[in-house]
Order: C-alpha cells, then sequence, then structure tokens
DNA sequence: CGCATTTTGTTCTCACGTTCACAAACTCCT
DNA sequence: AGGAGTTTGTGAACGTGAGAACAAAATGCG
C-alpha cells in the first residue's frame, strides 16, 4: 500500500509484507496515547464499537487526522461500520509497546519526585516504578509510595538487576546533565526530563522534556496578545488559538 | 521587511510601522522560552554577549533556527558581533509577556498540586499563585507553601478580585471538565491541564495539556523499535531519533 | 439482487516549519 | 582607508503535517 523502502545507495532488502514500511510520522506516534486514552474512555463506558468522527470527538481532534493517523498502523476498521473499541485498543497498545511493562526509574525525590512516585496513572499504563533515587541521605531509607529511596549510586546497580531503558530526571536543573549522564552511561536510552534544563545526549538516545515554567509562558504569551485591544489581538484571534499542542514537543 | 497583513475582504487597516506584522509563527512561540532560560544562565556566568552558535548550542537547537526564530521579533543583534545577552534577554521577555506578573490559581492540591505550589520556579518566571484550591473539605484551611487551600467555590471571588487570567487543573481527570467549565464561565482564559482528559473549551480560549503518561508512551514507541533490531531497528535509527519535541506540541 | 446509506482509507493540495546558503553589515587589523 | 574576517538576517528549497474531498467497501432495505 504505502509501498516499499527505497534506500539510497546499492543495497536491496527483502521484507515481509507484515512489516512493510512502517514509518509512523512524530506527529502521529505523539497522538496515539491520546487515542487509547479515548478509546479505554468508551469501552469503560460500555462501548464496543465506533466511528471514526465518535473517537476524534472523544480524542478532541479532526477526524479525518484520526484516519490517516490509523491508516498509518494498518486497516483495523470496518467501512460502513467504524473501529472495534477493544481491538483497535489493543493493535494501538501493541504499536507503541504498552502490552508489555516497562521498568523505570525517578531520580530525585523531591516535591515533583513524591508526586510522580504517588501517582497511580504510571502503573496502570504498563509503566512500573522500580527504584527511587536520590543524592542527599537524609532522604535515603524513608519510603515512598511504598518504594525505599536509595542512594543514587545504586543506579547501576538497579538498572542492570532490572534491565531498565527508561529514566526520569526530577532533581534541580544544574544536576540535570549529570544524572543523565550517568543514566546513558549504564545505557539507559529513554530519558524524561522534567528539570528546566537542556540537556546533552549521544545519538541513539531519546530525551523528552517537560517544562511547567515553559507551558505557562506559552499561555502568557497568546494571553497578552488577547489583552492588547486592537490589531494585534485581531491577528491573535484569526490564528485559531484552540492550542494543546505541546509535545512537545 | 515582513510586508503588510493581506486581509482577504475589502476592508484595509493602516498600521503604525512599529507593530509591523507581528505573526510569531506558534513553533518559534514555543520556543523563545528556552532561549530565555539559555540567556538567564548565560548571564549568571557573566557572559554578556553571545553569537547566534553559542546561544543554539545553550538551548539544544540549529543555529539557523534560532536566527530565523528571533528575526520575527526584530533585529535586535550585530552583524560581525552577535548579541547583547541582556538587551535581548528583556526583549525576548517583553515578547512573552513575563515583564509584568501573571496571577495564577490552582485547582486540585493532591499530590501534583502540592508540588506546584512548592515550585519555585514559577515566581521566578512572572507568575504568582494567588490560590490554592481544593473541593476537599479536609484539605481546605490548611496552608501548603504559606498559602492557605480554599474551596473550590472561592473561585470566582478569587478571580475577580485578582484578575486572574491563567488557571491550573490538577484535580483527577473526571473533574477536569467541570473544574474548566467554570473558570471559563469566570473569565479565565488560559489553562494548564495536568488530568489525563481532553477538555473542550469554546473559541478564544487557550488549554495546553501537560501529560506524563503520554510522554513515557512516546518514549517507549522508540524504545521498542530500538529493541526490535533488524529492518525496523534501522529505519528508526535513520530518522535521527533525538526528539525533545513536545510542544508542543 | 440492486440501490441508498454509511463510514473507512487514501489521494491531493495547501500551509507550516526546518535547513541551507549567502548577501549585508559590522569589527579589527594593517 | 581598505581588506580580511565574523556573524546576522533572510530568501529559497525542501520536508512534514493538516484538512478537504472522494473512491472503495461494507451494511441494510425493498
Ligand atoms: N515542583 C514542581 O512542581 C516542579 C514543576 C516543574 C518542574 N520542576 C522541576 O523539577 C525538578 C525537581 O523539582 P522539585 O520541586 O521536586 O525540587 P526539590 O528540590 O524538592 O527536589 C530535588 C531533589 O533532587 C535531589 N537531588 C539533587 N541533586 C541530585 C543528584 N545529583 N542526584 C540525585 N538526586 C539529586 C535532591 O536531594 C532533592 O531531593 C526541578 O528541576 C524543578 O525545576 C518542579
Ligand atoms: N501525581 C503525579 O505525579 C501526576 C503526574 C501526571 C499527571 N497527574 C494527574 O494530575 C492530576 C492530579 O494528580 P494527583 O496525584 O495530585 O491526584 P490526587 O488525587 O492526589 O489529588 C487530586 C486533588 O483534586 C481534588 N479534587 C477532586 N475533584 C475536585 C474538584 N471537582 N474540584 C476541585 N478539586 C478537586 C481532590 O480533593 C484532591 O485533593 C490527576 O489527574 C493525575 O492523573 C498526576
Amino acid at each position: 500500500m504505502i509501498g516499499w523502502v527505497r534506500l539510497e545507495s546499492g543495497a536491496v532488502t527483502t521484507r515481509s509484507s507484515t512489516d512493510a514500511a512502517r514509518v509512523i510520522p512524530e506527529a502521529t506516534v505523539a497522538r496515539l496515547p491520546v487515542y487509547l486514552r479515548a478509546l479505554t474512555a468508551l469501552a469503560d463506558n460500555g462501548i464496543r464499537t465506533c466511528s471514526s468522527e465518535d473517537l476524534a470527538t472523544a480524542a478532541g481532534v479532526n477526524s479525518a487526522k484520526l484516519r490517516k493517523d490509523l491508516s498509518y498502523l494498518g486497516s483495523y476498521g470496518t467501512r460502513g461500520v467504524g473501529y472495534d473499541v477493544d481491538y483497535l485498543r489493543y493493535q494501538i497498545a501493541r504499536e507503541i509497546g504498552v502490552t508489555q511493562d516497562w521498568p523505570v526509574v525517578i531520580v530525585g525525590i523531591g516535591n515533583l519526585g513524591h508526586a510522580l512516585a504517588n501517582y497511580s496513572g504510571f502503573r496502570s499504563r504498563g509503566f512500573r516504578v522500580v527504584a527511587l533515587l536520590d543524592a542527599d541521605p537524609a532522604l535515603v531509607g524513608r519510603t515512598v509510595a511504598d518504594i525505599a529511596v536509595r542512594p543514587f549510586d545504586d543506579l547501576d546497580e538497579i538498572v542492570r538487576e532490572h534491565d531498565v531503558a527508561i529514566g526520569v530526571i526530577a532533581t534541580p536543573a544544574h544536576a540535570a546533565q549529570d544524572v543523565a549522564d550517568r543514566m546513558v552511561g549504564i545505557g539507559i536510552t529513554s530519558i524524561l526530563n522534567f528539570a528546566p534544563a537542556v540537556v546533552a545526549v549521544p545519538e541513539g538516545v531519546d530525551v523528552r522534556k517537560v517544562d511547567l515554567s515553559i507551558e505557562l509562558q506559552i499561555l502568557a504569551y497568546h494571553e497578552q496578545r488577547k489583552a492588547n485591544g486592537g490589531a494585534e489581538a485581531a491577528a491573535a484571534a484569526a490564528d485559531g488559538v484552540d492550542a494543546a499542542g505541546g509535545g512537545a514537543a
């Protein structure tokens, strides 16, 4: 359907048709979890089938975009009928990789680290917090959310023992790069960074950042334009501000 | 430089040249706070002048992108020299609107609400938490970060008194839409939503969402592709995964 | 069965965002 | 003053994403 993968240099590989050209656009990847959440909500309400229009409404997107996104995964709907909620849910979960369990370590058990440790949405979505780490000796030994806080230097041991691939940084900004370097050094290849700092990582390691201040500043920018009446406000209104875009990136 | 704003229908408005065609792309708006943070870091290190290359490195972006982004604000650099750190910092802050103080209310003082209330990065970036609200009578009256928790029904009074434009939702997902509706009803026009739920708002209201689970699931997707060796991994590696894209998107 | 109706999957077009590449503008040195 | 060296600001090329529109496929009804 989408065609074969072109290779610029000579080598030509044949592929089984099952994994044909699976290059899912990044923008689509970022929306799949939203669809998954919407499907779960529908299933919880006892809905077994839905149209792209229904699901799009539940996910807060346009139905054309939804259908196009789903088409990258395959043809899991039925024309004239719609999608089977449970079936589609499973397919998306499998595509994202949340049918399996992902062990996660959290580094920096301060205000935010406490909240994260207590967050139930972690576990319910296929992520398991295997360790809480902090450099502060006063915190080590305390238990948060039934997990003992351990010294940061235990990172190596824990990552090896549980085969951890995902690390969360919730330390102050000045420590973020050091923590990231240690994580990468031990083989962690995905990092979620809550510290307001740019962390540099080698090729092959993914970093996603969550920055509250940036989100607020983006809101402030639009707010300022709304407040400044006249031409500027008109221009701001015209671009259909509805946002909820981040994601990131 | 950028030309006049074209209007599709007859009406032609003249503009003073000072606010000429200020249509800053959304992607640029999302990066301006990052530049601001990088400039602050440079200033803290005593650096008074920097090139686009320096600043780009500090902000974790490509220098061409940085220069193009800054060009939407005006010409604040000097060719052959670079940018004056303090001057550029002020210009960006003014553009975003963080030279003024933004009053903010936080609704839902659970795990996350506590962390947010204690977050110092709020205040230092031009945002002032004027109230903490919760529906739970057991929480009302307690003080968190020197601010008394007040009943959710005080929202109207507080918003009117402090002229609040920005609201933060940190309640469970099932309460998010109700809280948003109340906020919008009183005149809040910017919402930062931490609950994993789609909230619908009328035109003219901005919603940005921060969703930890989604970020982790995006990481899991890429992680899965890295793990699945062979063709898929090759494709994943080829698309230069370096992410940190949020935001926005 | 044939036809109207519904809804998906896909194609096409346009808008937006990124990156390259270079002229313009500035400094410094001789 | 003039030329070499820097660095900005921006035009143009390219790639990605969004949305409209529609053909293809399924259902249901007479
Ligand atoms: N609190 C919030 O709501 C919030 C919101 C957005 C972003 N953030 C950011 O998240 C980070 C954490 O915020 P917080 O309020 O929890 O801060 P915090 O000071 O309460 O906690 C930071 C924790 O990190 C630990 N730490 C410091 N250096 C370390 C190191 N090298 N290795 C391991 N642990 C180390 C400290 O001991 C402390 O327990 C900060 O960067 C902050 O800017 C916080
Ligand atoms: N804890 C985390 O680290 C974390 C991370 C990401 C997202 N979230 C999301 O943030 C939200 C809050 O998480 P939490 O862990 O703080 O939950 P929580 O249950 O600890 O706190 C929720 C608070 O909201 C209050 N509340 C409930 N309904 C309300 C209403 N209608 N009006 C006002 N207040 C109301 C409750 O009384 C409670 O104090 C949840 O939606 C959660 O999914 C939490």
